[in-house]
DNA sequence: AATGAATGAGTATTCATTCAT
DNA sequence: TATGAATGAATACTCATTCAT
């Protein structure tokens, strides 16, 4: 009874979390058996068991990896020079171009966060995570004067969150939604709340498309 | 020659109704069995099926209330005078004070519409008639030169949609998420999107120069 | 509380039995549902155990009536001058014409009479009286001199029902199956058995197109 | 590795076989409920489904023993060289000793084909089955000169299948019935049929002008 | 560590029968 | 007599999980 070295175990495990989000993101949480995934997984019942505990075990290291890998695309926001132009791209990536595949396991774990306080805290903590992380790049950018001093942040990172969450749902229920569209104008939006754009800027011209209202 | 009138008829499918969305939202969909569902409205399985087809049916029929409450919604807000104002009375109904399981039947909704093509429909209709709505009524305040001539209503109504899913799904997820801090600028965007037409100017370099909102 | 006068009555029960027989024969036993047969019958269930206290009642009924007709049938070939002749004309109602319906339906009450012994009583009653009867015209036979007074008649006449048995099963069984190419055969199988027909008869030369055996 | 080995797997089919075939002689196949076949088998539901696809899979299991098990029985009346011993034998064997929990069943399963298109292909490919081995046996026995050459073998053999059944049938409907009485005078009406030719003469009308069987 | 056969509680739905009207 | 809404036990099959090997 060896213990399979670390980074083997590891591996096994994003292999089985891989396998595993395929089958909800195609069938659903519920809908999906043990079988699928170990099927899927090229794995036998037993040892999945090795390495998670359960069929919910599984969303709690899928909302994990998530975790992770929004710490990364968000970080590269904080990098960029231009909070606007990250922001357009990261709306760009997430929900734009992110496979339809995904955003269905998205709203299964969603759903399932209502039942499992285990998965709850998890996706809970990724939201916060993500609002927390807008609210440090808004006062970083407010320190260095690129943006409005008197926006709340908390405030904006909310509604940035509301959007994107509105804009992912949206697209998830309906495969006609064309969001590149919306895009531009909710950019915009989000622009006007954070003040005065340097200008010269890229992006007050390529992201709207839409004539901006003038705002009282 | 008893045959239920039909209004008896009506209120015991609505009695089952009330019984299925409080199941599905404490339990979720698959959590909760058809026992469950006849239990808590007092009825045998063989009555249910008397007046449903089966599980799945019973989602359309919570659609179906939906739909009629939110068309009745929608045609109050036709009737006000102040769009804005009626908006912020809807988002104050539906987004602040629909009880939290409204909410979280909601996102079982959605969840399930992912796989059945029936609730698929249901719901995406659902979403049409809402966005169809919002823009008949942004057209009618356009004729009455309530607000800017060139705002795209359709982009609009879906920017309202966006906001509206955004918010729900945010309040679903976090029970301490407080609606009511973001509900204000959330409302100055939209009516900054809809706001009378600045004279004279070529609007997109215009709006994105101007002061942003005040956040209050 | 007047019952209904008694032609009534029965005439009702009749109604009700011809709608089974058509359920039973199409659907099978248990596969056919109480409301099926009040559907076909148009008599709603509470009227239906007005007429038959069971579900399994009905194949009493069923019974009877069979019995009745048989009766009828034999009675005829008693009266007929030619027992040849008139087993010929029986065959070919029974085994030949009868529709296929009529031969589903028959093996699904065989298959209930194994389980339930009301039913199976009826089944072999019939059986038995059929036996009888024919018992009864060989006998006849043979005080008129018609048949060969060595062959015993109870045997004869369970070969005759055997033959019967399984030409009417491999009828039900298989859509294909062509008796009219075997009937002339069995009967002049029969025939043998009976021994030596009275000379000049239609019969022998009718019936049997195969080339009859000479009995001794 | 455990991987059952082939024999353990056949043999734990074989067993559930042989439960069905209990459960369905004893109660019928619509009585019996998967409980009651894997009480029997002391099988749980879930490992019954590792075996069997399903409740009519059992019957399709069946039948190919019948076929395997009728296969070896006409194949050692082939190699018998008096085809009417091997005969008798056979009607002894299948027809007179059977139990009558087989005949029971043997009935459930005409019944079962008679709705479900599946059961009913097996069922007919066995009746097929024995009707060619019998036609293939007769061929053989009239190339050997042992029988009448003028005798149509598929016909003969439809003869034979019928008085089977026949015989089969009766048995399961009626415990008193005695088929040892009749199994002579049926064996010497099949002899008659297939009787030994009558040299120089036009054989058909020969046949059947000799000396009928004497009945004992 | 890994296998995969086995478990057995759990599920949606049906249906013969009853009974208030 | 007749209705048809209501009953609730029963049923075939599934599936997360375990455990002997």
């Amino acid at each position: 009874m060896p213990k399979l070295d670390e980074t083997t175990q590891r591996a096994r495990r994003e292999h089985i979390l891989d396998a595993a989000e395929h089958c909800f993101a195609r069938e659903g949480f519920h809908r999906t058996s043990m079988q699928d995934i170990c099927r899927e997984a090229g794995v036998s019942p037993g040892a999945f068991y090795l390495y998670f505990s359960s069929k919910e075990d599984l969303i709690a290291g899928i909302c994990e990896r998530e975790k992770t890998a929004l710490a990364q695309a968000l970080a590269s926001v904080a990098e960029a020079p231009d909070f606007m132009a990250a922001l357009s791209q990261l709306g760009q990536t997430y929900c734009l171009e992110e496979p339809r595949e995904k955003l269905r396991l998205h709203l299964e774990i969603n759903a399932e966060a209502m039942r499992n306080p285990a998965i709850g805290h998890n996706v809970r903590a990724i939201d916060d995570f993500v609002a927390k992380s807008f609210e440090r790049l808004l006062s970083d950018a407010k320190a260095k004067g690129r943006i409005n001093p008197s926006a709340d942040e908390a405030t904006i990172a909310q509604i940035i969150s509301i959007l994107g969450d509105g804009l992912y749902l949206r697209r998830a229920l309906d495969p006609e939604f064309d969001g590149k569209a919306c895009m531009p104008v909710i950019l915009s939006l989000i622009s006007s709340l954070i003040g005065p754009v340097a200008e010269g800027t890229e992006n007050s011209d390529k992201a709207l498309k839409t004539d901006p209202v003038q705002v009282e």
